[in-house]
DNA sequence: TGTACATCAGTGAACGCGCGTTCACTGATGTAC
DNA sequence: TGTACATCAGTGAACGCGCGTTCACTGATGTAC
């Protein structure tokens, strides 16, 4: 049977997630991937034509899993208070520290533009989905784009200085700063 | 006199900051930076102890060109004018696509987690002094960062996006949420 | 039920490459007399 | 003023290393008879 080899696929993809959101998606090496997945390097070309492949994936299941969390909240809650909801889990010291099933965007843009134009693509896909999520009426779409800035500028910042002082002070302030 | 290589660690300089703004701190190689200086690799080292130094050095004087630039808005106007005036340059599509004397925010937080932590220490440092000059009053302050959590966010979806309309509409949403 | 064969997921060594860093050297400039 | 020497900024080849990718092989599993 080939579940088996799907499941190894999705233990690869789900070890280059991890990867994804810690370290951003050219610095983790194919052999870290597959090491974490508990494989060797040589097998990984059966399950993705190129690491490029593989973290276009990974990116697109953890913008996936965002969008499905932000589905969860409660639909009779005004845009504002569901954006507001979702900012406060985003802009937690909980989703800053999480390793897995976090928001790759803080450590995967910067990146953006040196990898292959597909990442561009899906990311404003993505983008465009998530935001039409975050309101009740088309014509407030630029305040889910502005909450959708202050909460990734949030926590980039705070990732970047790990957790300090400084840091859990930008979480709470870009957190109280939702529209 | 050593005014020559004072000259040319400066021009290494100007070219690490190039590069910094653009790619990161890691991407940018030695020898890459030393040929946008015009000099070949192996020269690098009479000016610079190590890569990792000359990066530094040079996110501290990017850092640092920010904080100038901030420090020129109108002193008479309140925090909050001043705040709108900085994030309405900084979230310009020409800061966007700037090449030089821009901010290196949106592309190396990303990576800070992985640099020594001098990194941290330094962006700390600049974030602070930041805030100081974008408030009136102490109280004040997480509205300073909340600002800038915004505004880099804002700006590190928008260079990902590439120069396209949707990434001009999330520069102006984030303008105009500004605090 | 038992044997022979085919399939194929995964291994591990090898490849060519670019990296950060080192170092023996070059050649222009400044100093001593 | 002219010659001999010291200094030192910059060159370019070399190093060891980790990378993405390839490929001949292994060995467990499933099928045919």
């Amino acid at each position: 049977m080939n579940d088996k080899k799907t499941r190894t696929r999705e233990r690869i993809l789900d070890a280059a997630c991890s990867a994804l959101i810690q370290q951003g998606p050219a610095d983790p090496s194919v052999g870290q991937v597959m090491a974490a997945a508990g494989l060797t390097v040589g097998g990984f070309y059966a399950h993705f034509d190129s690491k490029d492949e593989l973290m276009l994936a990974a990116f697109d299941q953890l913008l996936g899993e965002r969008r499905a969390l932000l589905s969860q909240v409660d639909p009779s809650l005004s845009g504002a208070e569901r954006r507001a909801l979702a900012a406060a889990f985003y802009l937690s010291r909980k989703h800053r520290d999480a390793h897995e099933h976090a928001c790759p965007l803080p450590n995967a843009l910067g990146e953006m533009q040196r990898l292959p134009a597909a990442f561009r693509e899906m990311l404003a896909e993505h983008l465009e989905l998530m935001t039409a999520q975050m309101v009740d009426r088309p014509e407030d779409i630029d305040k889910a784009f502005a909450d959708l800035a202050l909460m990734v500028g949030g926590l980039a910042l705070a990732r970047a200085l790990g957790a300090t002082e400084l840091s859990d002070r930008i979480l709470r302030a870009a957190k109280s700063a939702v529209i």
